[in-house]
DNA sequence: ATCAACTTACTTACTGGTCAGTAAGTTGAG
DNA sequence: CTCAACTTACTGACCAGTAAGTAAGTTGAT
């Protein structure tokens, strides 16, 4: 989604394969995979709750009881679904490192052109992240700890910004960050309802650009438009 | 949410309370009423797919089949209670019409204020509006007309603020459109995770300002702060 | 005004279905 | 031989919807 590197480290999933341990054949490895692939696809199509072990078992032709052996629950099997999204997307990555400057602007714009090739991805992100506001929501804290690490990876691409273009910080860098990350995820949404009506990089790089603009160069305010 | 007039007029939505018809009485209405607000609750509190019938019921102390008496089906009061709310945000606006030239950008962060003030409501708006992509989810009509309905009213007021700033009429008016009611939903649901960390209205102002100078006066592209 | 005929607003009780999780057994690779 | 990777079979819980009954309210003819 926005291959995001440092994510969830203190989080609550178990990750039974620490370092020793049984030592996982290859194969086993290879059906964890394909169960988080189908965990993906179910979740994304149909939300957590709504989801259920026998689809995702199904769509790799086992039982869910096999899913439940690899997983031990479906809440965990949604929090390892979660971090190994992440996780294959820092994969796909020529670096390994989120660009850090003016340049993660750009990134932003390129991975919403990316997201526009996989609804599957985006429809996961749209409706768990959502869904996580519920009631003690198992993904809440994932969903948590995302937001709070991507505004701080925007916000220091802003105080990087400034600093280059020879403006004084802002205050508006924190509004700016959350915004940002806030149209990029409502755009998704209507984009997954109106796939033909909403361009999704387009209309990300319109939105983001306003918004850098708005932190550095910050125009009238609204009410100044109001009658003449 | 948005203090929406027009919307999914031709809905799906029985409404045996046409015309003549069997004359309910009013402490029928008022009981229709309590599970309608019930729902919201519930349907906010823990999205439409995990809550149920009963919960709603235990709400108003009836039972589950009391419900059902009075809207048929689970589906049909989801439906129900989402153009409910929208008439009973009608109802609280001083003008029975949406302000259409200018003001309407104040009259959204204006929206924003009062939202900030009822985490319920937005939780329903936010939670159902992402639950709504997936598979023959029930309320996505609903969302795909709401949405269509409210891009076309930003767009109208960007057309005629334009005409009053004596400027052109960009290409980039529907790109803002979507971004401005993106942002506002993308804001909510950060705000719904860290209540304290993020200030809705004043985010909200910050990022449609933005967005409406964007368009008025696009600023430098994104591409030209790379380097130097 | 009264009362029978009818309707509305429920309740209780049940059905059929779904689902996560468990326990016990089977199989096949190393 | 052993243990991981399953399956089969089951449990208990939950849930939307239905059916049948009841009590209270409404209506209309007398």
């Amino acid at each position: 989604m926005l291959d995001l590197i440092v994510v969830a480290e203190g989080s609550t999933v178990p990750h039974e394969a620490k370092s020793n341990m049984p030592r996982t054949r290859p194969a086993t490895q290879r059906k964890r995979r394909e169960i988080l692939d189908a965990a993906i696809d179910i979740f994304g199509n149909k939300g957590y709750a709504n989801g259920t072990l026998a689809e995702i078992a199904e769509q790799v032709d086992i039982t869910h009881a096999g899913v439940l052996h690899h997983f031990g629950s479906k809440q965990n099997l949604l929090l390892e679904m979660l971090t190994y999204r992440d996780e294959t997307d820092v994969a796909d990555l020529d670096e390994h490192h989120i660009p850090n400057g003016p340049e993660l602007f750009l990134h932003l714009v390129r991975t919403a052109l990316v997201n526009s090739r996989r609804a599957g991805v985006v429809q996961v992100y749209t409706v768990l992240s959502a869904e996580s506001v519920t009631d003690d929501h198992p993904a809440r804290p994932f969903f948590e700890d995302r937001y709070s690490t991507l505004r701080g990876l925007v916000a220091d691409a802003f105080r990087v910004l400034c600093e280059q273009e020879g403006i004084a910080e802002p205050a508006t860098i924190g509004a700016a960050s959350a915004s940002i990350l806030a149209v990029m995820d409502g755009l998704q949404l209507q984009w997954l309802l109106h796939p033909q009506d909403i361009e999704l990089a387009e209309t990300s790089e319109f939105a983001i650009r306003a918004i850098v603009n708005g932190v550095l160069h910050p125009g009238p305010e609204l009410s100044q438009y109001i009658r003449g």
